[in-house]
DNA sequence: GTGATCCCTGCAAAGGTTTGCAGTGAAGTA
DNA sequence: TACTTCACTGCAAACCTTTGCAGGGATCAC
């Protein structure tokens, strides 16, 4: 390798101690100023300040942490960062955590359930805090693990920890009802990873639909859950004479849309095709995609929110210096649902029994694309089902 | 908030002491035991690592860093994690720091240039290196930042830095160049982000092409990268009257396609469309979208190892006992140009002047989506411009 | 003038780990 | 036997910060 060089080295860290030194105080004054200023002289403060900013000094939070116990990072395990259902929300808990002061740290796990757990130990000890996503491990590892970390689960339910779901129970049966709604009788479900609860959300939900409706219910998959899983699966859609299919999400359905369009197959005229998550991309394809809008900022706000009230309480590596032993700290585990709304667009149409100009019954129009999504708390039990 | 109790508290945080008097040794040996196993005794090691297993030991890394200095993390800092050209080259950077034993923390700016220097700031400490990639700031700043920590920047050539590019004024000037050839002679170039390098070295090299292929480039912009930056800037491009696009990105292209196609334009029957970076649902959208496909994964890849080597050269916080002062640490700054690949695929067409049943010349087929892309090494003089 | 109060600051321990140095005992060598 | 070598382990300092405690003045009331 060619290579050029600068001499100017990394610069020597410059510690508590050094800006104590110039500002001619003790190393506590010197924390002091950053940790408590009320604490000390104003004079003394601007000194210090001074010398700080003079000196280019910048707290060591890995060694403030040893002390304090917290990191002030929270960490964010995402099954997949390339799918644009998470942005949104890594977005929205970003910005959230930096009006708390928190930092947050991302971490992708190609949906691979081993390395979400090394990386739950591995931010273990440098965050307060896991926000676990679509988490495709067993919950009883979870729970194991939530024993290492304060733990907050998104899209998953998990007895006994907080956990943020979004209703895709309910988002499905909307999309099935829409779709016998308009004639359909044979749909498909392209189903998703089979470790998702989401997956098992959807399917439960849609058969019931389904059953309700008078219509058939053919579960595909499980699919990857990406656009390669929807465009492979279209063949199989395609001999399986449904004239309509929910996939497991807005990617699966945008390839699946690509695989008919390849099979000649065209949508909405001969298959209707819904998708889940209402990604920003739906409303750009052609035709645009009916959804089901899930409120993934607003799952992203409260999940910080839920992690960082419970952390609050219970401070990690509490040293307590005078409480007694057996403080029975108590964690809270509500468990928040977060409501989902069909988004009616161009990818769904007409069924075979369909009824001459028969009216539209569902509304259509645009998913409320900051719509906090209307919160639903209950108790671990009364959710579970 | 109703909410639901569980007693079982955080676990007691188990140190290396616990595991030292469990298994009758000193902490020195315990520590020995994970870092330095060589240097104890084969039994003495199977009873501690027994008792570690056993309390559920999990070294300190924040601690451990503290006097090492190396945290075996490294800090990813990107523009806007929803554009889907991030999510390859994060994980390219991941799978090949996880070869290394190193974790990787990403955290996203929104675009936000404060942002940027915010998150290097809280990064420094709890990383041994960042990786800055398509950084919205400017070059003094990421100089002054890359004294605080080692820093390797991509998408943006830094003097004396050690930088990544992708050879985006190759792409377009293959994209001008095929677009001349297809028979047009207007052509609008959508402008990306003002302070983009690549948005610069894109300008330049379309302003070239264009002008030796005795076409006239239109500039539009700045724009916002994304979907909807693509889809507002539709109407101005109708009224230019060109009947080509080369645009920032895909995301752009895809959002312009469909602005067209809401104004009842067509592509690539009226105007053709040009998009870079070839993101995965460029082979999705309809039309194809012809693009000039960007190596990400190597870009991920070679930034991450550039970061390890050197830091490995020059660890941080070196305490150096014995070493004098002025060590001179020299820092390798090699700076790597990727090729780029125009793909053509069903988004542009023939133009005004095209000759009728001119056999095309560039060739047509798939970007080969693992293409490590040659590796163009040089100074950093070499390459300035 | 004496004592109490208050604000500010310094002292030193603590947090979990690494690591140079020294010590121990056993094995090997002369 | 005496001495060296060697493998292993313990000791204690160090990394950078926070924080309970106590000390030192100054101010104030009586």
């Amino acid at each position: 390798m060619t290579v050029a060089t600068s001499d100017e080295g990394p610069a020597v860290p410059v510690t508590i101690r050094d800006v104590a030194r110039a500002s001619g105080v003790h190393i506590s004054t010197v924390s002091r100023t950053f940790s408590a200023p009320h604490l000390v002289n104003p004079e003394t403060r601007v000194r210090v300040l001074a010398c700080a900013e003079d000196l280019g000094y910048r707290p060591n939070r890995a060694a403030r942490a040893l002390i304090t116990g917290r990191t002030h990072n929270i960490g964010l395990i995402i099954a997949d960062i390339a799918n644009p259902f998470f942005p949104p929300l890594i977005k929205a808990a970003e910005s959230q955590a930096r009006h708390r002061d928190y930092h947050v740290f991302v971490a992708d796990t190609n949906e691979d359930p081993t390395a979400e757990e090394e990386l739950v130990h591995a931010l273990a000890k440098q965050v307060d805090g896991v926000l676990l996503c679509s988490p495709r491990m067993s919950n009883s590892l979870i729970e194991q693990l939530s024993r290492e970390v304060p733990l907050v689960v998104v899209n998953r339910q998990v007895t006994g920890l907080p956990c943020v779901l979004m209703d895709v129970g309910q988002g499905a049966r909307a999309a099935i009802e829409h779709l016998i709604g308009l004639g359909h009788r044979g749909i498909a479900l392209l189903g998703g990873p089979r470790s998702s609860w989401t997956n098992r959300e959807m399917r439960r939900a849609a058969a019931t639909a389904a059953r309700g409706g008078g219509a058939e219910l053919t579960v595909l998959g499980p699919n990857a859950p990406t656009e390669t899983g929807g465009f492979a699966v279209a063949e199989q859609v395609r001999r399986s004479g449904v004239s309509a299919v929910l996939a497991y999400n807005d990617l699966m359905a945008i390839g699946l849309i690509a695989g008919l369009d390849a099979l000649g197959v065209r949508v909405p005229q001969e298959v209707s095709v819904v998708g889940v998550d209402d990604i920003a991309l739906s409303r750009l394809t052609r035709p645009k995609l009916t959804t089901v809008a899930t409120p993934t900022g607003a799952a992203g706000r409260t999940a910080v929110d839920m992690l960082l009230q419970q952390d609050i309480e219970s401070p990690r590596g509490a040293r307590s210096p005078g409480a007694g032993t057996a403080r029975g700290v108590r964690r809270t585990t509500a468990q928040v649902m977060l409501q989902t709304d069909l988004v009616i667009r161009d990818s769904t149409g007409p069924g075979p029994h369909a009824r001459p100009a028969r009216p539209l019954t569902a509304s259509r129009g645009p998913a409320c694309p900051a719509g906090p999504g209307v919160p639903t708390v209950a108790t671990g039990d009364a959710v579970a089902s």
